[in-house]
DNA sequence: GATGACTTGATATTCTATAACATTCAGGGC
DNA sequence: GCCCTGAATGTTATAGAATATCAAGTCATC
């Protein structure tokens, strides 16, 4: 799933929290508010985001938060599936497709740091079968790709 | 190709060296002694080796270097194709075919932290395909794989 | 032997992440 | 309601990974 680059971002963000309310929910996690606004604040940057921008974000207008309550809110998110992690950057997005948990793919552009998920079926078989075809069971695979985007290359 | 895990290690990294050696010669660029030390220490480990861990083994009976030392080295090491970088691990491997420079993917063993270079080609067309179904211009990419490797499972 | 490019040394700092322990909070059983 | 328990968060300190900056050394070439 691509995302775009224009779109009403409110809207986005608040589709984003409703749906991680609903499956916590139904798993009977506990989506706290803590929790709840760490993902917001991810979301509110449509890029990858750093833990220590999510602290500082969290920050403003209280009393500074340590570094454990951000990767804490972070661990519990990325558990559940809301948030991926990109290696390649240290850095975090929200998840485009939280209601099947899956380790996400990536195209990152190197000059608008957009990063586009892939959740393409087609993709994972190949790497599940790479992996056998090595001899190793599979359990995940991260896969980072860099390139230049569509609105770039313009 | 396979790392196997019972073989001559030491003749291991002397094929190594002497390739980067060679390497360097054709492309005029400069083995110095330290590049080659940190390539040596970088192969003696034959799993993942950190940043830190190249530091201590370097510095084992004479002054402590510093970061810089041991990161500049691996840089160069990196961009010669002589080492690879494992994101996911905050470490580094000598990389199985140095002729070739490329982006390494890895199988990683999540029992014995073993790693499997794999360089296939079918794998890296796929990748490169599914980044320009997405609109994407390919530039390079990571992938790693975390699973357990066959003697693991036996 | 002077010049300039590259390499290495040295110091300090930034960025990323976790360990360990204290406190607070929510929910269940009495 | 009250206590108990486990989960979540707060707090302090530290570990781990990487880079910025400037100084000093090396080496080929003029």
């Amino acid at each position: 799933m691509v995302l775009k680059h224009k779109h009403d971002h409110d809207a986005c963000i608040e589709t984003a929290l409703e749906a991680a309310q609903k499956i916590c929910e139904e798993r009977e996690t506990r989506f706290t508010p803590l929790r709840r606004r760490v993902l917001e604040l991810v979301w509110s940057k449509h890029e990858p985001i750093t833990a220590y921008e999510v602290l500082d974000l969290l920050s403003e207008g209280q009393k500074r938060v340590a570094p454990p309550t951000v990767y804490r809110a972070l661990d519990f998110l990325i558990e559940e599936g809301f948030v991926h992690r990109i290696e390649s950057l240290n850095a975090f997005v929200g998840c485009s497709d939280p209601a099947h948990k899956h380790q996400g793919h990536f195209m990152i552009c190197t000059k608008c740091s957009n990063v586009t998920e892939m959740n393409e079926r087609s993709l994972h078989d190949v790497i599940e079968a790479a992996a056998k075809a090595n001899g190793y069971s599979y359990e995940n695979s991260i896969l980072e790709i860099a390139g230049i985007c569509e609105n770039c290359r313009n």
